[in-house]
Formats: structure tokens, sequence, C-alpha cells
DNA sequence: ACCCAGGTGGCCC
DNA sequence: GGGCCACATGGG
């Protein structure tokens, strides 16, 4: 598969969505503040296996009640915030997860600006060991909150290379592969690129 | 009354 | 390495 064929695939996404637009403005934002950042860590979480609409009245219920932060969410604990984040779904998984990672970010480097400085890889790993966060939710967040190069493969994208013939084998490791070996590594380019996947996914679906 | 949505972990073989 | 299941809510 010649590296033309992956730039070529995003161009035609391009052409056709323009630039991701609605929830994606926030996800695709190229200088987040900090806040912001920690909001997208915290979406990446609450987005598991969840309808967008139902994230965002979690994550309304948190900021509603200030605890849209990473301090706030360390500080109070779980169960303080499972109550808010029920809309999203699998909310006591969830509320023990945003904790867990609160708690891993703040303990191990005081803020999510400063673990920012860290190696990808490194991080990636320390990431996958806390509970409830797995390859997808570890490189949404490397990805889109850290702005570190790393393709995230979920669903849609999983669907689309089977749909376009680009790949017979489907498994994570394998497809990050292969997006990263063929494409510049550029964390603007992955961030539309897989935002791009999802709202053709989407639009097809609702057809 | 179904079916689905940016997944994950535990258990089994 | 993969197959199956629980986890939970809101909208079509």
């Amino acid at each position: 598969m010649a590296k033309k064929v992956f730039l070529k695939i995003y161009q035609e996404l391009r052409e056709r969505y323009g630039k991701p637009k609605d929830q994606w403005k926030l996800w695709c934002k190229r200088k987040k503040t900090e806040r912001e950042r920690e909001w997208v860590a915290i979406e990446a979480i609450l987005t598991q296996r969840t309808n967008w609409r139902n994230v965002e009245m979690a994550m309304n219920n948190l900021k509603k009640n200030k605890l849209d932060s990473l301090s706030k969410i360390y500080q109070l604990g779980s169960k303080r915030i499972s109550g808010l984040i029920k809309p999203a779904g699998f909310y006591q998984q969830k509320a023990e997860c945003l904790f867990l990672l609160a708690k891993f970010i703040i303990e191990e480097h005081g803020s999510l600006k400063a673990i920012k400085r860290e190696r990808k890889e490194i991080l990636r790993e320390k990431l996958l060991r806390l509970k409830g966060i797995g390859p997808e939710t570890a490189d949404s967040i490397l990805l889109y909150a850290l702005d570190k190069p790393v393709f995230v493969i979920d669903e849609y994208t999983k669907r689309f290379v089977k749909e376009r013939k680009i790949a017979d084998n489907f498994s994570y490791s394998y497809l990050q592969n292969l997006f990263e070996k063929n494409l510049k590594k550029d964390f603007k380019l992955y961030q539309d690129f897989h935002a791009l996947f999802v709202i053709d996914g989407k639009r097809k679906r609702q057809k």
C-alpha cells in the first residue's frame, strides 16, 4: 500500500466534509488552553461506547457543579462525581476511571501541562495501566489532549478500512502502525483525520 | 420493545 | 491470540 493512498483518503474526506465541526471544534483546536485540555481528557473517558449527546449532558453537569477539572475530581473522589455523569452511562466505572486519571496526573506530574513533556511511549504505557483506560482512550488523550502524534483507531476507522479493503488485519496495533507508517508524524493531521473518519461513519449510519 | 453509541476488563479456551 | 459478557443511559 503506497503512502500516497493514505494522504489521498484524508484529502478526499477533507474535501467532502471540510474542517471537523461541532463536537470536534474543541478536540481539533490547535492551541488549547490548559482547561480545554482537561475537558478533552475527561470527555475521552465519558465518550466510551456512548452517544456524544449523553457525553455533553454529563460534561455540563460537571461544569455546572464546577467539577470539570482534574484537581477537583482528585480532591472529591469518584463517589462525588458518579451521580453527575450518569447520562454518559457506565457511570460508576467511568467515575472511578476519571479519579484514577486525575490521581495519576496530579500525583506523578502535577498537571497536564507537565505531563506533556514526557515521551509518548512512556506515557501510553502508564495510561494503559489505569483501570478503565484502554488503547483507544489512551491514544485519544495523547493525541487530542496532549498533541502527541499517535493515530487513534476506533470502530469507524475499522469499518472504513474494511469497506475500502485497505488492510486484511483489523487488530488495533496493526492498524495504528499502518497509519503511522504511511503518514507524516503530525498531530494536526492525525487529529483531523480521525475526526473525519467518525464524521463520515456517522453520516453513513444516518442513511 | 427493541437497537444503538469514539470501549474496557475479566474470564474462558 | 480471540470470543463472550457485564457495565448503564438517552434517543430513534
